[in-house]
DNA sequence: TCACTTTAGTCCAGTCATTAGACTTAATCG
DNA sequence: CGATTAAGTCTAATGACTGGACTAAAGTGA
C-alpha cells in the first residue's frame, strides 16, 4: 500500500478537528446559535463557546446580537460566516481569456475581472506572467475593500502530474505552473493549488451552482476537447496518476476514425465543439469556438439540416459515453457545462433516453441530467471555492 | 450536502486513533520494535508502548523475546500481528455453492469450506438458512482451534440498496440478507456486512492477491455477467446508490443488439461467459458455466475456429470497455477475476494493445493487466478480510 | 405585577491521553 | 572492563475536554 505514515492525533489535533467542525457546521446552517451548535456537533456548549470564540478570533464567523424568536428562554446570539476580510482567489487560464475572481466565506462574488487575450500560441510564461499581473492587481483591489487573500486556486484546461502542466490546447508541454505563479503571490498561507479546468468546474458547479445537493455527480467540460469532473461525495476523484475523468477518449464508435491520442473512435471526435462545428459545415470557425457556437446556434434554430445532424450525432456520442460512465461510476446528477451548456437543449434528450435504458433496470436512481448554472465562470467560482473548502477543513491554519 | 454531522473528537476519541495508527504500523512492518513504532507513528515512545499493551490485552498483537540484529544498542522486542484468537468469517453465495472461510489478524486462511449446491432456482430463504448453518459449523470448527469470529463478510452476485439485495443471477428481489442472516451469527463485535461479489473480490485481490501494491485498480469480476470492483487508494468506490461498477452494461457497440438490462450492445453480450460459450458454438454449456468453461479452454488449445473467434470478440469488446474505463477512472492496474481469469491468455494481449494506444499519449501511467491470483476464492477472502480491515480501522471496538 | 419556568451562555473543578525528559536495561566497541 | 549506543519505563506537566453549578434573559400565568 501506499498509505501516507498518517499523523498521530495530538491533544491539539483534537482542538483543531474540533474548530474545522463547529465552522463547518455554521456554515450549513448559517445563522446558528452556540447552543444548537452544541447540540448538532455533540460538543459541550462550553467547548462550542470557546470554539467560537477562536473562530471570531480569526475572523471567520461573526455573532449577531440576541434575536427573540417567540420560543422561550433566553434568546440566543446567532453566528454567521464573516463576510471578511479571510478571502479565496480563483483564476483561470483558458485559450481566449484569463479570469480572477475572489470570493469570501459566505461564497459571495466581491470582485470578479477577466481579460481577453490569445493564449494558445503563446509561451507559457509571457502567459503565467500576465495572470500573476492581473492577480496581483485583483488582490489589490481587493486589499482596498478590506479582503485579504488567503490561498489561490488556478484553473487550466491540462493535466497536472507531479506540478507539471501538459496543457496541449495551450501549447504547454511540462510547465511548472505552480511553482511559476507562486512568485508574484507570495506569503498566502494556503498557498496555490493548480488544478485542471474540468475539476475545479465540478467543484463549482458542486458549491455554487447546478450540483448543489448532489453528493455525487459527473461534470461535463465541453471545449474542443471534452474533459469530466468527477464528485464522490463532495470529494474529486482524481484517479492514481490524477487523469481520471478524460471522458473524451472513451470509445463511442470502434469502427470510427482514429483520434490525435492514437485510439480509435473517441467521444471527441463526434462531440468535441470542433468536430461537431466541422459536421455541421462550419470549418472556417474550427478554433474560434465562440463566434462558431454562436453561429451553430443560430443554425439549428433555423433548422439547417447539417446543424442538426452534427448536433444528433454529437448527442448519440455523448449518450453512449455516458451510459458507460454511469454504470461506472453511479453518480446522482450530470451537469453539461463549459461550450455544452449551451447546447444542452438538444443534446439532452438523447442523453436522458440513454441513460433511462442502459442498464435501467438494473440500477437504483437515474441520474437527473442538468446545464451548468454558472456557464464559463464555473472552472474560476471552483478554483476560489478550494481555498475557502480549504479554510472550512482547517482554519486553524490561519492562526 | 447529505455528508453525516461528523462526530466530535474527544480525549477518548484521540486515543483511538492513535490504537489504530500503532496497529495499522504493525501490520504493515511485520516484526517493528516499540522504538520504531515511535519514530514511524510520530507518538512519542512512552505513548506506542501504553497503546501496544493495550493491543496485546486485546489480543492482537504480540511481543516476541528481544532479538540482537547486530546493531549497536540494546535489542528492542519486536511487535507482530497475533495469529488468533481474533478472527474474521467470509461467506460467499454463488450460482453452484456456497463457501466459508476463516482468517486471522496475520491474513491467514485458517479454515476453509465450500459447499457445492444449486442456487439458482432455489428460494432465498432456504439458501441464506444452508449458509446460516455452513456459517454456525464453521464458527465451532474455528473455536476448536481457539479462533473467535468477530465479525461476518458475505458476498454475494447482486446490488445491494439499502440493505435489500437484487441478484438477478440468483432469482432474488429485495431480499433483506443481511437482516436475515445475521439471526445465526448474533453477538459478533463487527456484525455482519454483506457486499458484492465483484466489490469483495477486488478487495479480496487487494490485500491478498494480485493487486497487492496498487493504490488504485479496477477488479473484473465475470461471470454470466460482467460486474467490476473499483478500489480507489484502498478504498472501495461505490458510487452514488452503491452500483458503481456495472462495467458490463457499458456499451461497446452502438449498434450491436438489446441486452436484458434495456440498453444495446452492452459489453455482457459479447464477453459473458453465456455469450462466448454461444459464439464458441457451446450452446449446451451455457448456464453450467465452469463444464463449459474447461471445454471452451480445450478448443481453445485445439485451435478451433469458432471458439477462437467468440474469444477475439470478446476481447475487443472487453478492451473498448476498458479503455473507458481507464479514461474515466485512471487505475494503477487492472485484474480479471472471475471466469475470465482464466480466459487471460487470450483475453490480455487485445486488451493491452487496446489500454497502450486509447490515450496513451495523454496520460501519465499505462495500468497492467494481470490475471487474478487468487481465481474463485477473491471475493470469500476478501468477505472475510473486511472483518479484519474493520478491526484494524477500530480495534478498540473489540474492548 | 411578580414568582415560576425555560432556554442561552459562562464559570470552575476534574479527567485523562499525550508529551518531554530523566532513568534503567542491555547490547556492542575499543 | 569501562564507554557508548539504543530500547524501553517512569514521572511530572500540559491542555482540551466534560459535567454540573451558576447567571442572564426571555415568556407564562395567577
Amino acid at each position: 500500500m501506499t498509505v501516507p505514515p498518517s499523523r498521530p492525533t495530538r491533544i491539539d489535533t483534537m482542538r483543531e478537528r474540533n474548530l474545522a467542525l463547529v465552522l463547518r457546521e455554521v456554515a450549513r446552517g448559517q445563522p446558528v446559535t452556540r447552543a444548537r451548535l452544541a447540540e448538532v456537533t455533540g460538543l459541550t456548549k462550553t467547548t462550542v463557546a470557546s470554539q467560537v470564540a477562536l473562530l471570531e478570533e480569526l475572523r471567520l464567523v461573526t455573532t449577531a446580537g440576541p434575536v427573540r424568536e417567540g420560543g422561550r428562554g433566553r434568546p440566543g446570539a446567532p453566528v454567521s460566516l464573516a463576510a471578511g476580510p479571510v478571502a479565496g482567489l480563483g483564476l483561470e487560464i483558458n485559450g481566449h481569456y484569463l479570469a480572477a475572481c475572489v470570493l469570501d466565506p459566505t461564497g459571495e462574488v466581491r470582485l470578479s475581472q477577466t481579460v481577453a487575450c490569445d493564449n494558445r500560441g503563446r509561451d507559457a510564461r509571457e502567459t503565467l506572467e500576465a495572470l500573476g499581473t492581473l492577480a496581483q492587481w485583483v488582490i489589490a483591489r481587493a486589499a482596498e475593500t478590506g479582503l485579504d487573500v488567503v490561498g489561490t486556486g488556478v484553473a487550466l484546461p491540462g493535466v497536472i502530474t507531479e506540478g507539471n502542466v501538459n496543457a496541449p490546447n495551450l501549447g504547454w508541454e511540462s510547465v511548472p505552473a505552480a511553482a511559476l505563479i507562486s512568485g508574484a503571490l507570495h506569503g498566502q498561507v494556503f498557498g496555490v493549488i493548480v488544478d485542471n479546468e474540468a475539476n475545479l468546474g465540478a467543484l463549482g458547479e458542486l458549491w455554487y451552482g447546478a450540483g448543489q445537493g448532489a453528493g455525487s455527480y459527473l461534470y461535463l467540460s465541453g471545449e474542443t476537447g471534452i474533459g469530466a469532473g468527477i464528485v464522490v461525495d463532495g470529494e474529486l476523484f482524481r484517479g492514481a496518476h490524477g487523469s481520471a475523468g478524460e471522458i473524451g477518449h472513451v470509445v463511442v464508435d470502434p469502427r470510427g476514425t482514429t483520434c490525435r491520442c492514437g485510439g480509435t473512435g473517441c467521444l471527441e471526435l463526434v462531440a468535441g465543439i470542433d468536430a461537431v462545428l466541422l459536421a455541421a459545415g462550419l470549418a472556417d470557425d474550427v478554433g474560434a469556438s465562440e463566434p462558431g457556437l454562436a453561429e451553430l446556434l443560430r443554425r439549428l434554430d433555423d433548422g439547417d439540416r447539417a446543424a442538426r445532424g452534427a448536433i444528433e450525432a454529437a448527442g448519440q456520442g455523448l449518450a453512449t459515453a455516458l451510459v458507460g460512465a454511469v454504470n461506472l461510476l453511479d453518480p446522482d446528477t450530470i451537469v453539461l457545462g463549459g461550450l455544452h451548456a449551451h447546447l444542452a437543449p438538444w443534446l439532452t434528450p438523447a442523453i436522458e433516453a440513454a441513460v433511462a435504458h442502459g442498464g435501467g433496470k438494473l440500477r437504483g436512481g437515474r441520474p437527473a441530467i442538468r446545464a451548468s448554472a454558472l456557464a464559463a465562470e464555473s472552472a474560476v467560482r471552483g478554483a476560489a471555492g478550494t481555498v475557502l473548502a480549504a479554510v472550512l477543513a482547517d482554519p486553524s491554519a490561519l492562526a
